[in-house]
DNA sequence: TGTCAATCTGCAACGGGTGCGAACTAACAC
DNA sequence: GTGTTAGTTCGCACCCGTTGCAGATTGACA
């Protein structure tokens, strides 16, 4: 599994079908949220997801949106993500994966780990464990070449 | 190296020299707080290390206690820990480690983990990475003992 | 003992998120 | 189509954790 390709949130059809399965309605708003957010691959905050979602449908409150998102995670079409930038990402990436975020920016990506039931970990004694999630943080290569240019601005 | 033994925060009177040598003063509630820090391994939060502070010295403020710690912090004798339960935790031990946090309690535990540069990871290309944490969740043994014996009172 | 920058405290404000209730509407039946 | 109604939307008040601010206070040094 490489990280270009994913098994992506569920077409808005298919999330449509669930919904209704689920005995909840299917209103403009959420269709407009599951398409924004089908194959969406940068981990979008409420707030970035409620000014795309405003342009097309002006009027839409962010209390609609963060209701049809939770919806969309208590059904497990969604992961919810803290990097610790403030706000909740919100993922429709449902593989098993971990991300990276850039400290200067914020920006998210995804990443595959493998060999990770070879660790050797102490402490866990006592736990049942259900998750682990590995946060990788650092610079990305736009922040990077920022630096660079603003040094040899000041240089 | 141990769970149980770690490098700890530097004593109150070693913490009494570095503020001075940076320049900064030492307070009956600065030295209160390295007190309560020191050898301190519940990861607390500011709230609580407030109550505790409150207990001793009636009258100091919560804004005096978040100062503090941000001033060690960023100092470097304390780490902040984010687990994802609301608020930051505040952990003196400095030593690389990770941590597990209970998902039904919010305690946490350090993880000391062993192996972490022979994991397979793909993803990471353009990033210039500067660190890596993992955070493990579940349920501690007090948590379980309590759903055990809650389920057989219903039972 | 005096000076003064650093600190402390209380309070306002902020960002992210949730509870609530009146107005609205999708879904289904007739 | 029209009616019914449970589910939804929206706006607003509010919560929590944290930070900005400024006037009163005080540690450090002379
Ligand atoms: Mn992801
Ligand atoms: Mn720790
Ligand atoms: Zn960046
Ligand atoms: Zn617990």
């Amino acid at each position: 599994m490489g990280a270009s390709s994913f098994r992506t949130v569920k077409s808005p059809a298919e999330l449509t079908e669930t919904f209704r399965a689920n005995g909840l309605k299917v209103t403009p708003q959420r269709q407009l949220l599951f398409g924004l957010m089908h194959g969406n691959t940068v981990h979008p905050t409420a707030e970035a997801l409620f000014a795309e979602a405003s342009a097309r449908m002006p009027g839409i409150s962010l209390r609609t949106v963060y209701q049809t998102l939770t919806d969309l995670a208590s059904m497990g079409e969604l992961r919810l993500i803290d990097v610790g930038t403030g706000a909740t990402r919100f993922d429709p990436n449902t593989d098993d994966h971990h991300h990276v975020v850039c400290s200067s920016c914020g920006e998210v990506r995804d990443v595959y780990v493998a060999g990770s039931d070879r660790l050797k970990v102490d402490g866990l004694e006592g736990f049942r464990i259900e998750e682990a999630s590995i946060l990788f943080s650092g610079t990305c290569v736009t922040c990077a070449s920022d630096t660079v240019s603003r040094a040899s601005a000041r240089g």
